[in-house]
DNA sequence: GCCAACGTTGGC
DNA sequence: GCCAACGTTGGC
């Protein structure tokens, strides 16, 4: 069981579109970085929790929590020529990229926002927050979680 | 295998 | 929309 955060523009795909469909999962594709790549499809696992977090908009920060409710397969958009996604050098026999599929868990009550996230000294060492970090698959630490899920809910009570 | 040119990410 | 930082590509 890991702890991981993802990074989505909320045009494409927002904590509200969990929300809409608590119980359907959603599939996570279009990763086309080779170490977030193999992240998802060496460690991330069902089970595992992740932070939905906004990128590139006008509020950005952590909106909320998912979890992994399928391991890694192929990214079906990979092989459709009228995705965005579309990688002309991947097959069915050869695909260079995975996806998973998440399911809605949670919404913060108030999106935690990059820069309450860079004032915790506690969050130092979490990839996010370092300075020209382009990840948009990386692991949490279980002590990270808890920091940022109190983060989160104290903001949501004052 | 080096590295310059180019493309992308993502905060501001 | 700008641009710094980073990743990828491709010539040599």
């Amino acid at each position: 069981m890991n702890y991981w955060l993802f990074k989505t523009e909320p045009e494409e795909c927002s904590i509200d579109d969990f929300a809409k469909t608590p119980d359907k999962a959603i599939v996570w594709e279009g990763v086309r970085n080779y170490q977030a790549r193999n992240f998802l499809r060496d460690q991330v696992q069902s089970g595992d929790l992740v932070f939905i977090y906004h990128s590139s908009c006008k509020d950005i920060g952590i909106a909320g929590v998912a979890k992994v409710v399928q391991n890694s397969y192929p990214d079906p958009s990979q092989f459709n020529s009228l995705s965005p996604y579309f990688d002309a050098k991947s097959s069915g026999t050869k695909a260079a990229w995975v996806a998973v599929d998440l399911q809605f868990v949670e919404k913060f009550p108030q999106l935690l926002s990059l820069d309450k996230l860079k004032e915790s000294t506690k969050l130092e060492q979490l990839a996010l927050v370092k300075k020209g970090n382009r990840l948009s698959v990386m692991p949490v630490s279980p002590a990270e979680w808890q920091t940022i899920l109190i983060m989160a809910k104290n903001q949501g009570t004052t």
